[in-house]
RNA sequence: CGGGGUGUAGCUUAGCCUGGUAGAGCGCCUGGUUUGGGACCAGGAGGUCGUAGGUUCGAAUCCUAUCGCCCCGACCA
């Protein structure tokens, strides 16, 4: 039990300037942190409570479903990262230390590094501890400060520079293991984000620069979310931006017949599908064939896509280079022949066909039947084209960002599209960081095999915005029961008449009883100021006591996501809380 | 890192264009009146106007540099 007047819950009634989204408001309004630098934010009494018990609920689940805590440190030396196979990507987001603190040692490289995640870590304990088959398989998890030196922090916890995660690791023997290990960790993920009382859907992802064969990410739903998710409820079918496919091109499309022979046409100016689209071409964007020109670790390859569809980068991954960006002008004419806007893959008029690493194109483009595109000379294009008589493809795949409304590739329904903000993470890794420093175990044939890994990850300080996101009001935080700083809050009105306060003290000490964490407002405050403060700390059950009630013989009660206000009558008001609160538990 | 914005009291901000004693609201302190949805009156404390140069008789205001912060992009829990 806490009071409030010698507890401390700085409140504002006004929002910092450096807040945007409503949930970084709420966090500094209602005292949870405050920000010591970009990115940085010290959680006050209020907002670690609550994250204590975010971490509580995930470490329950978590072993619940087997994993072992473990806590590993958060500096690491940095031979562990040096030359890894996410040393290049990773090290920009890496905080570097200098063990001597005078700049004199390790200037070039750095000695160590703060941890942004654990895979470098865990992998070498596991080589040395485990070497047996009879000891897998194990799942670790730890929960604690993460670091990385994000290129741009946002929206208060959401993108942070330090972080509270769980981070698990799971060690199994063969493929099959490791995919029973990876549902496991789903189902516990799935349990948790239903404790914690918010809504994630669990989505395929992408696996970027975790690598790996498969991976889910856990959104929940908020405008404010940083990534699409395309679902469909009734199919089950759920995958972000990245991942989504649609099933547009149907099952054994017959192309279609050609309606003549290609003809090249002058369009002089005409360098867009916009422009295209417009008189006196007439020629919509779906009958457009699009040449992208890419550069993919330092050689130009082709992306041909419909004229109406945009190209989804993640997706160039199955392509197997390490670096793939967009072909400068300069370094599409020598090749192509022409400038952008009139490019094209029709047989025949690439200028440089063998500076190519290769022609692909997205599946959709076989919907195209007759269709346009650029005939590499400035200011010609050509109608009639149709891919198998004339365009020189060497691989297809699905590379186009899918659209709203196009149906899942399950069932067939309607797409829909949500913002999500991503709090949960996991990956099936396979053996790619056993393979690196040759971590595995001997079976009971004597010979030696792989850890088959996979790695998990729940933003615990993220989580906790993003519930707030996602539960709030115009008059402030609305706190799920399971992770509210506190659950009940007495609002003591007269804090200075004996009788109120004797109630008060009675009520709390039920509700304690009970099992809830309570908070007394014994402040010397207006009622007004009390109910407001109240609404903004967003605390599940208000109960009211004041003299009016008093007189009344009642106190109030009011649940803080409903707007009615519950009498109760005094003589039976302990038993009464006492009851709802066990309930509510 | 590219683009845009912004820095004035603990918080939210006006003043800047057109240079001339730095202003308000909230919060805080004192006294009084109030007391069921952010009270009112009176008095008070609190600011090197991010920092460093420059222009000028004179700079919060104009110029340059620098730093911090915020937003959009690529990346992530």
């Amino acid at each position: 039990m806490k009071f409030w007047s010698r507890y401390f819950i700085p409140t504002l009634k006004e929002s910092p300037a450096d807040a945007e989204i409503a949930s970084h408001k709420l966090l500094v309004r209602a005292g949870l942190v405050r920000k010591l630098g970009g990115g940085l934010y010290t959680f006050l009494p209020m907002g670690l409570r609550a994250m204590q018990k975010v971490s509580k609920i995930c470490r329950e689940e978590m072993e619940r479903s087997g994993a072992i805590e473990l806590l590993m440190p958060h500096i690491h030396p940095a031979e562990f990262w040096a030359d890894g196979p996410r040393w290049g990507p990773v090290r920009e987001i890496m905080f570097r230390v200098d063990s001597a603190g005078d700049g004199k040692r390790g200037p070039r490289e750095p000695e160590f590094v703060l941890g942004p995640t654990h895979e470098e870590v865990i992998t070498p304990l596991i080589k040395s501890e485990i070497t047996s088959y009879r000891d897998l398989p194990k799942c670790f998890f730890q929960i604690g400060t993460k670091f990385r030196n994000e290129i741009r922090p946002r929206f208060g916890l959401m993108r942070a520079r330090e972080f509270v995660m769980m981070d698990g690791y799971s060690f199994d023997a063969d493929d099959a293991g490791a995919v029973k290990s990876y549902m496991a960790m789903k189902d516990a993920y799935e349990a948790f984000f239903k404790r914690i009382g918010t809504q994630a859907i669990a989505v395929e992802a992408d696996t970027g620069v975790m690598g790996g064969s498969f991976s889910h990410e856990f959104m929940v739903p908020a405008e404010v979310g940083d990534d699409d998710l395309f679902y469909n409820e009734e199919s089950g079918y759920a995958a972000n931006r990245e991942k989504a496919r649609s099933a547009i091109v149907p099952e054994g499309l017959a192309d279609p017949a050609p309606l003549g022979p290609t003809e090249e046409f002058p369009t002089p100016g005409a360098v867009t599908i916009a422009a295209l689209e417009a008189a006196p071409y007439s020629v919509p964007a779906d009958k457009q064939f699009k040449t992208l020109v890419m550069i993919g670790d330092g050689k130009p390859f082709l992306m041909v896509l419909r004229g109406c569809d945009d190209l989804e980068e993640a997706k160039l991954g199955s392509l197997g280079f390490a670096l793939v960006r967009q072909a400068t002008p300069e370094e599409i004419e020598p090749v192509m022949g022409a400038k952008p806007g009139s490019l094209g893959t029709v047989k025949g008029t690439i200028k440089d066909r063998a500076a190519l690493a290769g022609i692909f194109a997205d599946n959709a483009i076989r919907l195209v039947g007759n269709g346009t595109t650029g005939a590499n000379k400035d200011g010609v294009h050509i109608r009639n084209v149709n891919i198998a008589r004339d365009l020189e493809i060497s691989k297809f795949g699905d590379f186009r960002r899918v659209k709203a409304g196009e149906p899942d590739p399950i069932g067939g329904r309607p797409l829909q599209v949500r913002r999500g903000i991503e709090v949960g993470h996991i990956f099936k890794l396979g053996t790619k960081y056993s393979e690196r420093i040759d971590a595995g175990y001997t079976d009971d044939k004597k010979e030696r095999h792989l850890f088959v890994m996979g790695c998990y990850g729940i933003g615990i300080s993220r989580t906790l915005q993003a519930v707030i996101e996602q539960s709030h009001d115009a008059d402030g935080i609305i706190w799920p029961w399971a992770i509210a700083p506190f659950q009940v809050l007495i609002c003591l009105l007269d804090p200075q008449d004996a009788e109120a306060t004797l109630i008060a003290a009675r009520l709390a000490t039920a509700a304690e009883h009970a099992g809830a964490d309570v908070l007394v407002d014994d402040r010397a405050e207006r009622p007004g100021v009390k109910f407001k403060d109240a609404d903004l700390i967003g605390v599940p059950l208000r109960i009211t006591v004041g003299g009016r009630g008093i007189k009344e013989g009642i106190v109030e009660m009011k649940w803080r996501a409903a707007k009615e206000v519950v009498k109760i009558p005094l003589n039976d008001a302990e038993a009464t809380i006492g009851q709802i609160i066990r309930d509510k538990a």
